[in-house]
DNA sequence: AACTATTTATAAGA
DNA sequence: TTCTTATAAATAGTT
């Protein structure tokens, strides 16, 4: 706008285009700047050229807020020993319920919960990660919930053939009881079928499922 | 700068302050929309004031990039139903291997792998969103895989028991083979310690596991 | 909120 | 790309 005013639509020629692109976008980042320093705001830019390249300004480095929370690292930290403490150790309703409990508020945690201890000023700064960083812990903990979900599923798959083995034995063994002596027992069946009551024998019967499963995925 | 050329630090003053921040963030916001024009550029940018107002413009609403490829609905429609295909209605293992596998695709796609269905250009407007669409969705995921683990867990604890009392059960039949027939058989524990080998017969054993639990979480 | 003297940004050309 | 420069646009200080 100055040898001549230009009417603001796409400009046709590629080159000038480009040039222009170029000039306006030093431009359009200084005063960025400029206002985030005159006026002490929070600004973050990003441009995309029409090629797809990036550029970016934020004002203030919101992974200085991060690291400064530990968000990122712990985050990381829990990544990376996933599904240890669900490998089941415990058998007992109370147990499971206190266990599960704690996961679920691992979990949340992990989601980002936590966030709500920042104050408002720095969520606000957090808000100007825009991609980079949130959509790295974001991508880093769907992956993580993925990894836990394949896993479980396995242990229930490994849990139901191992149930399905146990039955199956259990029938065999009916079968030799009737066979052998003529008596009629329950269909074991129904007894399978019922859900377990509220009582826990002391009795160490717990089978380690999940202990080892080579093809981890 | 014009009556007088000013240094660019923060302005002491908190009227002119926010005189100047009026006045330059209008000037800003249509630099960007100038830039965005004239030149075919994707432009997202955020401006939060000191006292925390926040203003932003997209170039393109990406809402519309969303809205097109139904990523929200289609999202939140798999959100309403979780687990419900999860029931374990299959015992062999190949059902289940498949059953994983499929599970395991859906999750994926659930993860975002279907935006690498997207176009360049669209997964640049994309980016864009900044916080809002995309954490929505980011968020709505998260609270989907969350309840997914937690169900599973739930499934497993549930197993767990009934494997336990498959495991008591067996053991009291074998007590009552080797009292009344004086038969000594294999220790149950090892047989059932082992895992399954790849046979799978046609009995329908499957337990029926996961179908009511009351306190849902 | 309006004005206006200047500074700044930038379109066109080199 | 970078520089030059004439001119348009933005805006600091004022009203």
């Amino acid at each position: 706008m100055t040898r001549r005013k230009i009417q603001i639509k796409k400009i046709d020629n590629t080159t000038a285009r480009q040039v222009t692109f170029s000039k306006r976008r030093r431009g359009l980042f200084k005063k960025a700047q400029e206002l985030s320093t005159l006026c002490d705001a929070e600004i973050a830019l990003v441009v995309f050229s029409a090629t797809g390249k990036l550029f970016e300004y934020t004002s203030s480095s919101v992974q200085q807020v991060i690291e400064r929370h530990g968000l990122l690292s712990s985050n990381y930290d829990q990544l990376n020993q996933p599904s240890l403490e669900l490998q089941l150790e415990s058998s007992t309703s109370a147990a499971l319920s206190k266990e599960i409990a704690e996961s679920t508020h691992e979990l949340r945690k992990l989601m980002g919960e936590e966030l709500q201890e920042l104050n408002m000023k720095e969520l606000q700064e957090l808000e100007k990660l825009l991609g980079s960083g949130l959509r790295r812990v974001r991508d880093a903990k769907g992956e993580f919930f993925l990894k836990e979900i394949t896993s479980l599923k396995w242990k229930g798959s490994q849990m139901m053939q191992e149930n399905k083995r146990l039955k199956q034995m259990a029938n065999r063994q009916v079968q030799t009881l009737e066979l052998e002596q003529g008596q009629s027992s329950e269909p074991i069946g129904d007894f399978i079928h019922s859900y377990p009551s509220q009582d826990h024998d002391s009795s160490d019967t717990s089978l380690k499922l999940g202990q080892a499963f080579p093809n981890g995925i």
